[in-house]
DNA sequence: AACTCGGGGCA
DNA sequence: TGCCCAGAGTT
């Protein structure tokens, strides 16, 4: 098997294996995207769209979220882990949009990771999500998983990113960042991998590698 | 490069 | 009930 069909081989398992693999967050616009994505880092998706339900029914856009005390929106984000450091951020992220775009959201990582709270993840994510500009969000999940599998060589998220785009094709980028989060969560954790129920060990650097090691 | 954030989820 | 989550910012 050579590396394209080694590929290939590893994308129509996954996509068997998690068949409802879907994006998690509830969004009605590229401004509640970003703000949900700052919200759910170390928090489910369901309770971010549990938070973000009632934040934006109250305070729907960026004009009015950067008005509210930042007690009052540290209430309404408390579920969402660090809720203070997030409602900073958000705070800060809502001013600048208000300031220098007009209330919109700007479309560019370069942009987009000036905004407090914003790193290359959650840039990519809008990007990806909100404006369908061609780019693969690359979180722990997805950069662990890639990389054991052997989709990417890399030591960094950078590289991630451009390995997973150049050996996955565009139209799977965006179920294929779903698939391997679902994949990493379920079976390809971070620590006790359960390497015994994964349907990628023939494909698997990491697996055939621990074999090797006994 | 290591440390911090922090309530929630899960063992 | 106590450990771990996981991205961004800070030191």
């Amino acid at each position: 098997m050579n590396e394209a069909q080694r590929y290939k081989a590893i994308l129509d398992t996954l996509a068997k294996t998690y068949p409802d693999a879907k994006p998690g967050l509830h969004f009605s616009s590229p401004f509640e995207l970003l703000i949900a994505t700052i919200l759910s880092a170390q928090c489910t998706d369901k309770r971010v769209n549990q938070v973000t339900q009632v934040l934006f029914r109250d305070y729907p856009d960026a004009q009015a979220i950067a008005q509210m005390p930042s007690n009052v929106l540290e209430d309404y984000i408390h579920s969402c882990g660090v809720y203070k450091n997030k409602a900073r951020n958000i705070l800060a992220t809502c001013k600048i949009l208000v300031e220098q775009y007009g209330g919109q959201v700007p479309k560019t990582m370069e942009e987009l990771t000036k905004l407090p709270g914003v790193g290359r993840k959650t840039a990519n994510v809008v990007m990806s999500n909100a404006f369908g500009i061609d780019a693969i969000a690359v979180d722990t999940h997805v950069f662990r998983v890639s990389n054991r599998l052997g989709l990417a060589h890399a030591a960094n998220v950078e590289k991630t990113e451009e390995d997973l785009m150049r050996n996955i094709p565009k139209e799977q980028w965006s179920i294929a960042h779903h698939w391997i989060i679902t994949h990493g969560r379920q079976v390809c954790s971070a620590r006790k991998p359960k390497c015994d129920q994964c349907p990628l060990q023939a494909e698997c650097e990491y697996y055939s590698a621990a074999q090797q090691a006994g």
